[in-house]
DNA sequence: CTGGTAATTGTTATCGATTCCAATAAAATA
DNA sequence: TATTTTATTGGAATCGATAACAATTACCAG
């Protein structure tokens, strides 16, 4: 019968057991065990015969029974808030390259920057056993947090600077390099800014820290320039073509463009050029993050680097740290430098006079 | 002391157990599992006294014990060939969104287009338990194939035909795309063109097939249109400056180059013109997938659309099915249609007559 | 030759669930 | 009332490892 062969092929490669390998060298399953974590007390003789047994059968302990037992896993979670954009693909890579080198894997998941997804993902994570998370947070809930905090789970921000007592992060210097954006916009003549981005985003709220910041260190009127509350829906994600269309068609005019990160800013320029003007002769566009891409559109953009993959390796061996030496306790926070990168999305309109 | 403050703290939130929940329900424990898979000859009484309990203590049964006892973990194994590349990004989000929805968890690994590394992340999803695989593969060796297939072990290819007995795929139907895009430019007036793309990989081999297919119907020479084997390291990546440096000085000169993929195409276009040349002017350049970038780069890629979140969505619902109904061994085989979409990146070069 | 220490190995409980089978209680039937 | 059924519930084994502790053996000095 069909169904009893298919068994057959099956059962004849049912994994073998640490019993089964106790039994086959002769020795307790202690022993066995002994050999599978490094061998020690356990004399050259035996520790060889169950080694070679342990090849021969192919042997792998499982990693269930394993995990049920210590209670750990050597998984990860990473939640990234959207996959599709470059930028988070490229941290990703990090985070997976760090974790590929200490054995240890990733679950990922994808919050698609909804921040009630985003914490669901962090206690199916969780409940899935893993050693601690890793987070490119959309907007954290405090009440998350709280809970990580609460329970001593082991966790680390990307991309979101975060200073409550006891979260540790690894992010670029939002608040600099938006100043680092927006200084050289006002250098290039720019007053009538338009910031692109949700301030609901953590890192967004960041940079639109700086942004601000530095029109006031300039006295540059900022009203009325960010995106109005109405075209942020309840998952955070907007319409980009609606507001890039508000912009453009209000009384008020305004010169550049500062998006949030790349894909925004990429995006915002097809749009504008849909709508018949150009980057940068009639509006410019400056991004953040320089994804691979940023240099490859029409309009090479002007953006601001961060070290994406950097950031996601890091954040990986500070989590693997804490993970390997839970004793220590000492906080762990990067922030790493961004720099300008000009390209040709932005156009003088002016002399800036201090 | 410290440690003593950040023990009690930890302590105080250390889950329960399913017996501790049966001991203060005053049931047993089988009594309580009964409850967790549905509730099934349990009274409604202490059916409901058990679910009250299980709320109050924010009860959530421990995966791992679950999975010793039932070998299985409701989590699937993705296998990129690279996460970076938008195309792969997106296959990852359909197949993301599918989990998500059936409660499965996706472990991620990214093979960087190293067939080593493929391997290897196999072994490594196998061993940690996963239910079955889902393979955006580079080149699979056959060998690994079957060590799947012997074991019975449930996977699917996605983006990778292969018609070996007992092997499932979801795949955009690479040769027929292949054949549009080359026609294409043979109708444009094209006929010294360029297959960009490493035959070791196996979508690209299907590509290859259809270009070179498409040439002999129009008895078109093809000699020499390939990439040299010194270009394909044992990686099986390659070093795009150096092929399009090599295209652009050898004496038979080309007008066009048929791109494996987006990604690639893009990349070359970027070193075209750092070579001095123009896209299409000089040389036309067609790509494959369609990735969201492909519209909004300096020059509108023409290209073959597949759909990649329909190709990652399908293949882990079929996935899906086959874990859940084990006794279902027919062949699951999906290939969708791929469509030109033509942009600004081919130029017609001369009439053609058939 | 013997007590003592070090080296090696085994016994047994445990992690937290599921599941087969048995047991009890309640309801239905004779 | 006695006997079946049926509906609920519990007992105990099991999944495949680890780890505390006990036990055995070997080795050495006195």
């Amino acid at each position: 019968m069909v169904s009893m062969l298919e068994k057959s092929k099956k059962s004849n490669f049912k994994k073998a057991t640490i019993s089964e390998i106790a039994k086959l060298a002769g020795v307790s399953r202690t022993t066995v065990s002994r050999v599978l974590s490094g061998g020690y007390f356990v004399s050259k003789n035996t520790k060889d015969r169950i080694l070679k047994i342990i090849k021969e059968k192919e042997y792998k302990p499982s990693i269930m029974a394993q995990s049920l037992r210590t209670n750990r896993t050597r998984t990860i979670g990473l939640v990234l808030a959207d996959i599709e954009n470059p930028f988070y693909s490229r941290v990703a890579k990090g985070v997976i390259d760090a974790a590929e080198t200490k054995k240890y894997n990733v679950i990922l998941c994808n919050s698609n920057n909804d921040i009630e997804l985003e914490e669901r993902d962090i206690k199916t994570l969780m409940g899935r056993g893993v050693d601690g998370l890793l987070l490119t947070t959309v907007a954290l809930k405090m009440k998350t947090i709280e809970y990580l905090l609460d329970r001593g789970f082991p966790f680390i921000l990307i991309d979101c600077k975060l200073d409550t007592p006891g979260v540790n992060y690894v992010v670029n210097d939002d608040y600099f390099g938006a100043k680092l954006a927006t200084e050289y916009l006002i250098e290039l003549g720019h007053k009538k800014i338009f910031f692109l981005g949700d301030r609901k985003l953590l890192s967004l709220r960041e940079r639109l820290r700086g942004f601000k910041d530095t029109l006031v260190d300039h006295k540059i009127e900022s009203s009325n320039t960010f995106v109005p509350q109405k075209f942020i829906n309840m998952y955070g994600i907007y319409d980009i073509d609606k507001i890039i269309e508000y912009i453009i068609n209000r009384e008020e005019k305004i010169t550049a463009v500062f998006a949030g990160n790349d894909y925004l800013a990429i995006k915002s320029i097809k749009v504008i050029n849909d709508n018949g003007l150009k980057v940068p002769e009639d509006i410019s566009v400056i991004g953040y993050d320089n994804i691979e891409i940023s240099s490859m559109v029409k309009v090479p953009l002007t953006t601001i680097r961060q070290p994406k993959y950097l950031l996601g390796k890091l954040a990986a061996e500070q989590l693997f740290e804490i993970l390997e030496n839970r004793s220590n306790k000492e906080i762990k926070r990067i922030i790493l430098r961004p720099e300008l990168v000009i390209r040709q999305s932005c156009k003088r309109i002016g002399n800036y006079k201090s």
